[in-house]
DNA sequence: AATGAATGAGGGTTCATTCAT
DNA sequence: GATGAATGAACCCTCATTCAT
């Protein structure tokens, strides 16, 4: 009867099939509530809809999330996976200049968390932050936090190598991060609603916002802060 | 003795008083309709709890309001598209330059929207977009589309009288939207949770964006798109 | 300032107009009623509707009738006229021969029910009876019973003339009340609804309802009761 | 000491309960719904109503019919339309006389359908079709059009075959439709509500109406349209 | 007498959650 | 563990009825 996991590499018995399932079922929840949440929103979400995406029965769900809630707030836990450190040591051996920096950035951001389904967890969590304190707490320390340290180091490297302006570093962060989590909420929503009222083309996007963020509108630099 | 307090006119005219009531009443939903939803979501609202906060019961806000969908399209109208005219106006009467113009237009925006309740309906709409497709095409029509044209307007002008440098001017829109709507997410969703953690300073905040979209961040005006 | 009464061929003075209105409103209220109940049934008529259509506001309904259903049977019994009176006379005083005579009572029903708003009365009774058992019981004894005993004397006197076979009376009068009500319900109901898939001509009904009435389906009078 | 009782043939497997119940529940669903639509109407009708007497919740009542007019069409096919076919085919295998077979339809319709407590949806039909248009679109299309076309087809089958004089087929139709809807209202509507003054024998009443039917009340085949 | 603003009990429908199998 | 039938609390909206004016 056990021999089945005796021979693990022969084809598979429903027996063993079953038991990677079992062990398997939660991710593929998650899987399957991310993908739903992102599109729907948590309220609208049908727990039955996720049950259904990951091919077990409503009744399955409730067995591993005691509630809708929980298991909302598994799907943000879960995909918020700090590889942080991993770009911060790209960044630290980045060898050009800061404003190819910034371009390099973006770009990185773009294609590594904006264009993928990772993506969703930031619409998500700016959407339901207020119904979830906790989990608001959460991603402010695991993610916001990291990234605009990283981007504050970025903005100090180009003041102190003299390739950037002085500045409000403080809240210059957000001139990069604006473009992006813009460009995010666009994706999930409004864009996502109407394509064709937002024909909203990420390359050119970037390359926009790129142009504005390293050289501003002006012809001319004119007196900072004048008019103001 | 507050006798004088319950009479400080003249005695009310019990009639007045009633017909004063009706006009009121929508304003008085309207009210109570911005707050709720702004705090809780479209969906999460329940037409009885506007109706409570407003001081009538649930049948009364159907009196005024045909459907729950219509109620958020008169606070949208009430709150922002309705006042679009009067600020387009404002704009086409501007003298100064156009770097003027963009500062005046952040600010202003600020004063009247951002910093008032109603720009927490920017954040619901983008929070809420994909479920209510109706609304989001509403809200597009009346306000995305106006707004938007309103910017690039002001790009235009900056671009036909050599102030600003040639650009995308579809995309460079978004450089303006971008970090308003940016500082209403914060504002409305993270912020609103953990104020704590986000000491943004509205202010502060504006002036650092205004530089940068101005100016840049690089201190000479380097060749566009080169080292990208 | 009762002058007003003693000129009554004068232009009117609101006043005047007002009162002899307020003697009118019961009728104009039962007049409008009569109309939506006949259209929309019961439930489905609106007591806003009916005060609209009557030109006097909610408040005043309620004022004349304590409730929707006391309107209801005020409707009924108001236009409950036996008329029958006069109807009988006009039989008893008939010449021709009986099969004229009920080909006549078809034509007259018609032109003096069947195609006037009374028949309305009709339809609403028989859809309602079971909702309204008093009205049922004095519909039964004012409307039904009065003209089954004149059909009933009808096909008596036809048979006593030896001009029509000897038939099981009683249930004979159904022969000819059938297809009126048959011919009211249609117009109300169904044929009222979707008119294109009942294009009831009622002449060309009533003519062949009196051809199978007066003469059968069949060729040849079979013996009756055969094959039964 | 009733053990015997309860376990009468053998140990119920208790899943096989859960099983049947499943399957039992549209049809105990649709049973209750057609008394208590025939008894207050569709519109009077609740769905809670409906559940209680199914012995369920509201809510499993939606888990089997996805709203209460599909609820109202499945009680039409289930009493009335699902059963066509079978009768036309019993019709074109008849192999009388077609005044028997005249005399059979009524006594068949009035076995399976007359009779039973389905002909309560033909007056429901009847009384409510003003509101309910989409219901009643169904009805004419499963119902009516089809008894229609039955009918049109014996009555042209006795003309071909010399049985039955030239008629008005179109119109001719409501003369054997009449008396049957006729019954119907008089046992829904008015006859329920005091029988004691309807003491209408259904029997009786079809046999006097088929003598009527086949043979008139002349007792000589007049000429046709004479003395109208 | 007349008004019409306001009420609030329902009714249809949804869906997170439970629990017998 | 897994299932999915069943539940029932909500929610939006309607409309007969009331009552201050």
């Amino acid at each position: 009867m056990p021999s089945s996991k005796l021979a693990p590499e022969r084809a598979e018995d429903p027996q063993a099939r079953r038991e990677r399932r079992k062990e398997a079922r939660p991710g593929e929840l998650l899987d399957a509530a991310l993908d739903l949440f992102v599109e729907k929103g948590f309220a609208a979400t049908r727990s039955e809809e996720v049950a259904a995406r990951a091919g077990v029965s409503k009744g399955t769900l409730f067995l591993y999330f005691p509630s809708k809630e929980e298991l909302f707030k598994a799907v943000v836990r879960e995909n918020i996976s700090g590889r942080f450190s991993e770009w911060v040591a790209e960044f630290e051996a980045f060898d050009g200049s800061t404003a190819e920096m910034v371009r390099y950035c973006l770009r990185v951001w773009w294609e590594r968390l904006g264009a993928t389904r990772a993506s969703g967890i930031t619409k998500l969590m700016i959407s339901e932050a207020r119904n979830f304190p906790e989990l608001a707490a959460f991603y402010q320390q695991e993610v916001i936090r990291p990234a605009n340290d990283l981007i504050r180091r970025i903005l100090q490297r180009g003041i102190d190598r003299g390739e950037f302006r002085p500045m409000d570093i403080e809240y210059a962060v957000f001139s990069i991060v604006a473009p992006m989590v813009f460009l995010i909420m666009m994706k999930h929503s409004l864009g996502a609603c109407a394509p064709q009222d937002y024909p909203l083309d990420p390359e050119r996007y970037l390359q926009a916002q790129l142009d504005t963020l390293l050289h501003g509108l002006c012809v001319q630099p004119a007196t900072q802060g004048a008019g103001a």
